[in-house]
DNA sequence: ACGGGTATGTTCGATATCGCACAATAGGCG
DNA sequence: CGCCTATTGTGCGATATCGAACATACCCGT
């Protein structure tokens, strides 16, 4: 089905997504012809590894990962997307394959767009490019910064973030993740999900049970996070946040940007 | 100094910064006078994390680490950066610092250009932008893969890309590391560097003595990287060979990039 | 209520890496 | 030549993770 009005959501809200609502009104009137809203599964593999890539997703309550897969069968998410960023970020930098696979985890909507519309969108120094140029820059940081964690930080605390990140984009507040799913995501065994897990749980910082996770302890859980969960949430607050300076005159994208993630 | 003509490099070869090179003569004018030949050392620090770059470098034989480092001290290189690319890519992307520490690996020569400049020149839908983006494409890439690659790949299998790729950068075919640093870069012990070193040395694959490494047996040394070695090029090999498509309509560029890598 | 499949809990030996301490060696420099 | 320092070699106990096997518990559909 063709979106044939733009929602009028809060920002900082837990649909709608960031860059396109940075736009103003009258860039996002042109866009608007060639989005398509679609429904999103969890579970969903968006594109495979190596595939052709025929449209980017600009989440809209749905979350996708961003998943390697070695030779020797091993897995890592390497980033997370969700309404703040685009998934197919590899064919606004000028390549219409993706060495990643990307799979959705939360189910929800997303705006779809051919790969063609948005390379001729490009084609001016439009502000959809500065905002992704931006968030390009964001998803950068955060994957480089996953390169260090996944390599000197322990389960337990690449754990807790990642959970938080996730209950941070579910609308329900509930996980649905199975143990071996998400050790799948942090590349590690899921006995060494089981383990952690269990520890947050006799501490009353979570419950969980069959793929459905809750958080019970906010701020405990945050304790026992890796310097890298600020890390994250500081790059994608910036993400927007930054842009209107871009804009300049633009104006009413100032006013979106104030309300940002009360966080 | 200034770099007062361009240098008429073989492409391909060790010095010559591609993305540079794949520019139009009437490109490259535009952008020489903004451009400084600099010299850079062994271990000179181009940013530290979170400082203001000034300057964005395109290296002519020169190598550069982007380090990332955490608050238990522990250090990996995230990306590494020669002629192929750019280094401050942050600044293209619409940010005016950097995460990461950027320090020499090998000492060379750099072009240098004021952010400010840079941020000027990419106004217009220019040719370097479509070069950046590629790049940044390549780079993301690479990175992703490291995520992957230091969550479960062990140690002697990624010292061996890791000497290899240096090795390629390197003007001389001497790698000149002490086993410390390499440590520091692939974000493990230096005596889990040591161990692999003397395997490999055994074997009769490199040989060294201390902070001079050469590599003895490229096609043995070879076989014992991880698949991440073969993707690395594959990634910055398409860099250059990728963009003349985009420039389409522009002509010229189709020439040189027949050229480019007789790899 | 029952059965089957999925998810989780538990155990245990193997292994890679860590952290530390210290010995050995090679170059540079006076 | 001999000292000093950076680099490399080595040993060892501690620890985190791995890999695999198996037990248990829960949910769903029939």
């Amino acid at each position: 089905m063709k979106s044939t009005q733009r929602p009028p959501l809060p920002s900082g809200s837990l649909s709608g997504n960031d860059i396109l609502s940075a736009l103003l009104n009258s860039e996002y009137r042109r866009l608007e012809p060639k989005l398509d809203m679609v429904e999103l599964w969890r579970g969903q593999v968006i594109y495979k590894a190596d595939q052709r890539i025929r449209h980017v997703y600009f989440p809209q309550g749905a979350v996708v990962a961003m998943v390697d897969t070695l030779d020797s069968g091993g897995t890592v998410e390497v980033g997370v997307i969700g309404n703040e960023g685009m998934v197919g970020i590899n064919i606004f930098l000028g390549c219409m394959v993706t060495p990643d696979k990307a799979i959705v985890q939360i189910a929800g909507n997303a705006m779809r767009m051919k790969t063609s519309d948005l390379r001729n969108e490009l084609r001016f120094g439009s502000p959809l490019q500065r905002l992704l140029l931006r968030y390009t820059q964001a998803l950068l940081a955060v994957i480089s910064q996953s390169v260090a964690c996944s390599q000197h930080h322990l389960i337990a605390p690449r754990l807790a973030p990642w959970l938080l990140t996730m209950r941070d984009y579910s609308r329900s507040g509930t996980i649905e993740m199975s143990q071996a799913h998400i050790a799948a995501m942090l590349g590690t065994r899921r006995e060494g999900v089981t383990e952690a897990a269990l520890k947050f749980q006799a501490e009353g910082l979570i419950s969980y049970s069959r793929g459905k996770i809750f958080i019970l302890n906010d701020a405990g859980l945050k304790k026992k996070t890796c310097e890298c969960y600020r890390f994250i949430k500081k790059q994608f607050g910036g993400v927007i946040k930054d842009v209107p300076k871009v804009l300049g005159v633009a104006g009413q994208a100032v006013v979106r940007a104030g309300k940002v993630k009360a966080h």
